[in-house]
DNA sequence: TTATATACCTAAAAAACTTATGTATATAAT
DNA sequence: ATTATATACATAAGTTTTTTAGGTATATAA
């Protein structure tokens, strides 16, 4: 996760939403979309990465498919539906989580600031 | 903090930005302002706070100074300099994170969301 | 042939947090 | 009287998450 220690948690979370809205991804691919969506701010590593991924699937959230690409294998991951259920009340818990933080660190009602 | 296990660090910073707010503050006042702030939704466990004073008193961000109030003893902690310099820059550390989040999160631009 | 990118993985250690426990005083309820 | 709750501090064992460091392998650019 490189220089910012602050995901716990959210890791599950990330991968949980990004399999909503690709279907199927593979390992790396996420790693390069985080990358990406947060101008290289965010890096996930890859012993956060293939532990979590792994977890999830061992919980029955993810399920797997192997495939072969130039040479290289490619491990696919999509949502289970249990995956799938789990994905809302992942994102409800985390964006609830946020805002509390806000409650404490932004107390000011800042002008032209709606949610 | 109870039940929502989110967002390892962000503690530092809340107890950090309360300290920038309210000069003085005890343990169980911290507490406390945190339940009233997020009505209720983020309760900090004794057991995760008071190791998280010692340790921001022992990277000297924070000074102690004892109490006795009505036969009961509290411990006042308070920001060094160090301490205020330090507010800043895990405030905009933690906040820079949370819009990642949201980056990576809510992808779509909502119409009347203003930062 | 060396470095970088792609692509997977694990294992030891560090860090943060939960859970449980302990001490002590004060007050409200049974 | 005694139990429960609130106030107020603290630590210690265990769990979970993440970092750091290492390993394997192919492809391509320098």
């Amino acid at each position: 996760m490189s220089n910012n220690n602050l995901i716990k948690g959210s890791l599950q979370t990330i991968i949980l939403k990004l399999l909503e809205e690709n279907e199927k991804m593979y390992g790396y691919e996420i790693t390069q979309r985080v990358k990406e969506l947060t101008s290289g701010e965010i890096k996930i590593t890859e012993g956060a990465l293939y532990p979590a991924l792994h977890k999830l699937e061992a919980e029955g959230l993810l399920t797997t498919e192997i495939q072969q690409v130039d040479n290289r294998v490619r491990k696919y991951y999509s949502l289970t539906k249990d995956g799938q259920k789990e994905v809302t009340s992942k994102l409800s818990e985390l964006q609830g989580f946020v805002e509390n933080l806000q409650r404490i660190l932004n107390p000011e009602i800042k002008p032209g600031f709606n949610i």
